[in-house]
DNA sequence: CCAATTTAGTTCGTGGGCGAACCGATGTCA
DNA sequence: TGACATCGGTTCGCCCACGAACTAAATTGG
């Protein structure tokens, strides 16, 4: 966040920050260990991979440096959630796929992103929330130019 | 962010950083050394205050823990903005305020500012500003609870 | 009045994120 | 083919943020 600690930039920030929690709690209940949101888009984007990827389309992505992602796999790995192993056309390349227990956080990832999103949007109509949406790609795309 | 990588969450996530982007960029094309987002809402706080304030009082403004906080009043201070003083009546407490040149900055806080909130708005409409941030209100609190 | 508790602030360890530097391996092209 | 550039990935140093543990100084209450 930052300077506008009043206006929007910060309350999308406070929004975020709440969510992060939202997510950390659901996670706990659950009993899900070693998981964090900052390895969900990582997560998301495995999950919708039949076969295993080279990292660098991890990168490419989760909007992560790779430096970033470098830890985070290696975060993912040591839990037991992933594997890696080399590419035998190209030296340099790593590819990584979900084990059975990567596999497995599929339903609770699905059932965590539901709760966040009714807990957010509360009672908002449906009109409201697809307006809510489109203005903020609107601001998305503004602050990308 | 985090699992909803997709979803709104996401892109509140991803708004929250372009918009922290916009304003190092900012602080980088105007000279300022040493500040970063993330002291914004501690200057913040602190151009407000005519006369010293102790750092619980910061803390409890900033929405951050007091480790966070000494951290980035460390900060500050290593780089000029702000001093920090002893109280006379109670030796558990220090006081912190902004040096002349932590009060210059108030000029460039202000107009990065209104970058930032002309640059996230665009050309949206006062009307649908106004809603916009109802329903982010609404939002937070939705989150809060 | 003094022991126990609370309070303000710092320190330490952990994790996310970044950029820069680095390493091998592959591509390029003269 | 051999020097050079590029590419995928890791490592390192730095900053932000947190919680837990710690210190010193009040405050409380028996």
């Amino acid at each position: 966040m930052a300077v506008d600690t009043g206006g929007i930039a910060g309350q999308i920030a406070r929004i975020r920050e709440k969510a992060n929690a939202l997510i950390e709690e659901e996670l706990k209940a659950r009993g899900v260990k070693g998981i964090l949101p900052a390895h969900g888009p990582v997560l998301a984007f495995l999950l919708r991979q039949k076969d295993p990827v080279p990292i660098k389309a991890v990168v490419e992505s989760v909007g992560r440096v790779k430096s970033t992602v470098t830890v985070t796999i290696a975060t993912l790995q040591k839990h037991g959630y992933l594997r890696k192993f080399p590419s035998d056309e190209d030296a340099r390349v790593t590819y990584v796929e979900l084990t059975a227990k990567g596999r497995r956080l599929q339903k609770d990832f699905e059932e965590i992103s539901q709760t966040l999103r009714s807990r957010l949007y509360g009672d908002m109509g449906e009109r409201d929330r697809e307006r809510l949406v489109r203005q903020l790609d609107k601001i998305e795309e503004n602050l990308s130019e």
